[in-house]
DNA sequence: GAGTACATGGCAGTGACTGCCAAGTTGGCG
DNA sequence: CGCCAACTTGGCAGTCACTGCCATGTACTC
């Protein structure tokens, strides 16, 4: 018997996977190779061998099906929740996240691969940014709530917020370096990336702190 | 002989920024009376009194409507890039402009009525959010390349970008907040929001220069 | 006052996206 | 196995954002 997941996973489901996966796929090659607004959803849907009106059922826009979450991200996601919720310090249990799938590009290079195919396909057209940042906003609210949970009646909510928005700022910088870089031949790390905005960020730091004791 | 701006302003000018103005007015007003995905375009030019084909001469995109720029704000837009340009720190230069800008809003009711109108709209949808959002990385972009100029040879881009993103991000956050507040009746000053925000991340500055210390 | 550059509006076309309906598949159950 | 119910798919028609093209008007230039 092939371990599968347990409850929620029929036949249908799985189909759903693929074919999800696979348009996914189709639009990435296609963006990569003609450039986004130059693919029309016709053309993933034939690509990917659906009806037009079908993709429609799988992603709501054709920019969604670049956003499609492969399960190392989610990973890291659903770990980073737990870790909040469990009363970890918020500000490190962001950066623990980032590093340790940060890690997994330098350990796993099919992986490393995809995302920075997908990336740079989204740092190549403003529209892709902003889609791009609406998710983040996303998932930045249920990590809100989730601090918030975990810090119970004296939550500084404000504080809470102003933390995430910065390190998904930061992150949104390391990400356009590390496409950069690698436009450039330079096989860099997004680790190494992340360390080096961290380092340079220590002046402005000490700005923060200091600023606050006036 | 009123005094005009002095070259580059003839009669046509002059007539499309009022119609650049009144096509935002009605639609500002459009997307808070029935949402903006709700808002034709065809709507908002009838109500501007122009035609379809017209408005999309002035503003690409009916979203874009909503980002129409005032002259407070470029001001202090180009007094920053002045600033930076003439050596002052970064950080401190874009907190100072942010802040005069606050403080017009504390002066001056009916610029901050109406940036209130728009920030709101903008809150309601996460596809405008993420406009401004883009909006502010194009701007930073100008912003990064006058402070790379002014540091000179040895400038440190990535921190220079790290840097912009932040504060970027601290602002946005500052505006949701404002928002926030005042859609619970509380006539709350942004400059205060600012100031609260910055004290709470205190503990992040500290942390983000102890890490580069390791 | 004529000529030229530019602004406007209409028209037709493409492409994203939606609701609706008909047909095919799948899964469960007697 | 056979049958019903739930679900999935694809086609069709419709709305709306946005664009290129052209004819007509309006503003600046000399």
């Amino acid at each position: 018997m092939t371990a599968e997941e347990n409850p929620p996973v029929g036949l249908r489901e799985r189909r759903r996977r693929e074919t999800l996966r696979e348009v996914a796929d189709a639009a990435l090659t296609l963006f990569e190779e003609r450039g986004v607004a130059a693919t029309t959803v016709d053309e993933i849907a034939a690509s990917a061998g659906i009806s037009p009106r079908t993709f429609f059922r799988y992603y709501p826009t054709k920019e969604h099906a670049l956003f499609h979450e492969d399960a190392e991200y989610r990973a890291i996601r659903v770990g980073l929740l737990d870790d909040v919720r469990g009363g970890a310090d918020l500000a490190a249990a962001i950066q623990h996240a980032w590093v340790r799938l940060f890690d997994d590009f330098d350990r796993r290079p099919e992986i490393r691969a995809r995302v920075l195919r997908v990336r740079r396909v989204i740092e190549s057209e403003p529209m892709l940014l902003a889609r791009a940042v609406t998710n983040d906003i996303d998932n930045a609210d249920e990590l809100i709530d989730a601090a918030v949970d975990a810090a119970g009646a004296h939550a500084d909510v404000l504080t809470i917020r102003a933390t995430v928005a910065a390190m998904d700022a930061i992150i949104r910088v390391v990400f356009g370096e590390w496409v950069r870089r690698s436009e450039l031949g330079d096989a860099a790390s997004a680790g190494g990336i992340y360390r080096e905005v961290i380092a340079g960020l220590a002046p402005l730091g000490a700005h923060l702190s200091r600023d606050a004791a006036e």
